[in-house]
Formats: C-alpha cells, sequence, structure tokens
DNA sequence: GGCATATATGATATGGAATAACATGACAAG
DNA sequence: CTTGTCATGTTATTCCATATCATATATGCC
C-alpha cells in the first residue's frame, strides 16, 4: 500500500480545501500538532516560522512568498524577503508545508505527521488547492524509471483543472 | 485535434536525455516535424520560434527563458523578456515544447505530435530531463479527483533524483 | 553565572522569472 | 488604399528567490 506510518485513503478528508470543514480547529489542531512534533524532534518552532505556518493553515489556498511577506510586516516580524523564504524552508523541509511549483507559492499540509508524497488539484479560477496523495513513484513513472536506472528522490505531482464548487458555480 | 492517434508505450524511446542517440537527426527531424504539423494545421512557425524551438532540441536539459533569450540576442533577434516568451508560449501551447515547473525553464518535446501527459525525470546533479508519459489521470489521482468532483485539465508531473550516469560515476 | 558555539533574525543588495502596456512592422482581405 | 490581424520590438514593472554580512538569541559546557 501507500504509505508506511499512517497510510492515508482518498476519503479521509484529503480534500478539506474543496469541502466545508470545521475551520478554526483545522488551524488549532495544525498548529498544537507541529508544536507538538517539533518539541519531539528538538525542532524550533519559533515566533516568525510559528506565524507562517498558522498564515497557511488559516488559508486553504496558496500564497505565495510575497504575501506571506506582507502579512509579516503587519504583525511586526521583518519584511525582508529573507524572513519568509527561511521560515518557509524551515516548513518546507520538516513537511509542514508544501511548494505548489505550478504557482510558486506555498500551503499548510493537510496530512501532518503521515509520511507521504502528496499530490495537489488546483482550481485555475478560485485558486482553492485540496491535497491528496500520490503513488507516482509505484506506477508507470516508477516503471519507467526503474527501466532507465533512474532513482526518483521526491515527486512533484500537481493537477490543474475545475474544483467542484467552480463547476456548480458555472452552470 | 492532435488526436489520440498514436499513443505512447513505456519503452518507445521516452528516455532520450539519459541514452546515447543520433543527436544530430533528433534536432533535424524535431525541426522538420514540426514544420509539417505548422504547415498542416496553419501555425506559422516563424523565425524566433524556430530558432527557440532548435536551441531546445539542441540540449537535452531545460533551458531558462533568459539562457534562450541570451541566445537569441547572440543570433540577431530581439533582446527582451517578451521576445522568448512568445516564442515560448507558442511552442508550449502547441505542443512542441515543455515547462518544467519544477526548474522554471522549457524543454522540447521528446514525443512530438502524440497527445499525451508528459511526466519528466529531472536529475539534480547534472539536470539532464528526460520526458516519459503519465498516467496520473487514471492512476490514484484521478480517483480522487473523480470522488472530489474535480475536473483535471492538465497535470504536472516531475520527479527529481538522480540519473543513470550520475550514479555510475559516484561510484 | 559566564563564556563559546550554533542557530535564528535583520537588513542590504542583486539576480532571475514573468507580464503589462504600448508602438511598429508584415501581410492578407475587402 | 484601408482595415484588421498577427507577430515583433521596446520600455517598464512586478513578483520570485538567493547571496552576503551583521546582529541577536538560544544552548551546552566550564
Ligand atoms: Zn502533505
Ligand atoms: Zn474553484
Ligand atoms: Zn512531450
Ligand atoms: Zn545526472
Amino acid at each position: 500500500m501507500t504509505s508506511e506510518t499512517r497510510p492515508m485513503q482518498a476519503d479521509d478528508g484529503g480534500l478539506v480545501g474543496f469541502h466545508k470543514h470545521d475551520h478554526k480547529s483545522c488551524v488549532e489542531t495544525g498548529l498544537k500538532n507541529a508544536e507538538a512534533r517539533c518539541s519531539a524532534e528538538g525542532l524550533r518552532l519559533t515566533p516568525v516560522r510559528r506565524k507562517v505556518l498558522e498564515m497557511l493553515l488559516q488559508e486553504h489556498r496558496a500564497l505565495g512568498a510575497y504575501a506571506i511577506l506582507d502579512r509579516l510586516r503587519e504583525e511586526g516580524f521583518g519584511s525582508q524577503p529573507p524572513v519568509a523564504y527561511r521560515a518557509l524552508d524551515f516548513l518546507v523541509e520538516n513537511g509542514f508545508v508544501h511548494k505548489i511549483e505550478r504557482l510558486n507559492a506555498f500551503v499548510a499540509c493537510a496530512h501532518p505527521g503521515a509520511s507521504h508524497s502528496p499530490a495537489f488539484m488546483i482550481c485555475r479560477k478560485c485558486e482553492a488547492v485540496a491535497e491528496t496523495h500520490s503513488a507516482t513513484a509505484k506506477g508507470v513513472l516508477g516503471a519507467a524509471a526503474k527501466a532507465a536506472g533512474f532513482e526518483i528522490e521526491r515527486t512533484v505531482v500537481e493537477a490543474e483543472g475545475i474544483c467542484p464548487d467552480c463547476t456548480e458555480k458555472a452552470q
């Protein structure tokens, strides 16, 4: 099957971005989880880092580095690009946040704690982003890589299209 | 429509980037193909567009827009960003070139003429890029999308890792 | 506590990617 | 010849990202 510690399923809430849900708890538990994991693993969830994670949990869409930076400035943190990028680097490295390559932007991870190869669905109308998981390395691509002797370390899987809400509205 | 006429297979030469091959013919046939398709479909393969495609066929790796721009300048074409971006837009829209989101860079398509959802393997050491195809929309992600009511229009599938050559050299 | 070391932040500067907006040129249709 | 369309050229600006140096803050050891 897919993942080692806590395998995910297609219906286990992976599509937060497209559905109604208890958003306040969504943010709170996200932060709680991060705090727990950081203290468990000796990582330092400093104020800037915590704030950036909070911002990203707040939205269920991707934020660009400069949007993040603007908000950091408003909150009294440093206002130069490296401030945002360093916080993002930390969060991405430790799996709290993912980068959406297609958008050059960032989203909070929807499956904190689980080891996973994330996959994303990006609505090109409303820019909502939903995270699910991919098994790319085990599918066609994995076979091709194996055949070629290419060693996969990381995969980027992003689907662009129209989310259910926008499809509905368009009717 | 560029049609479901010639589906690809996992072993049909999709890994050009990692293997020795007749590179001169590689470029020539690439350009011939493009010319043929353009005149068949009423597209205009103008000098800039042709030059950019040639450059990308020449390399088997991704080139950034500004690298392309530099060479265009050397060849006497316009030297401002839009010159390169417009040519690239044309080539990407018509399937002659793909954008590698992970690198913010561009490669010539290795399967010209065939309708396909490309997938890429990117070596993080030598930056070689090999194109193969993905069936993402039919795999786990496709199922999740269907379940969520998300309509996939396009997929980005990019695997980062180490190519066979670099693995070998490292021994 | 005091001090050395590592880590995190602040601030400056620069480079690279991408697009908006406007002007000009080539060319075909009317 | 005029008009419309498409491609190109040019200017300017915005957004994304990193290198570098200086300062502060935490942590571990004496
Ligand atoms: Zn995730
Ligand atoms: Zn939408
Ligand atoms: Zn292709
Ligand atoms: Zn390599």
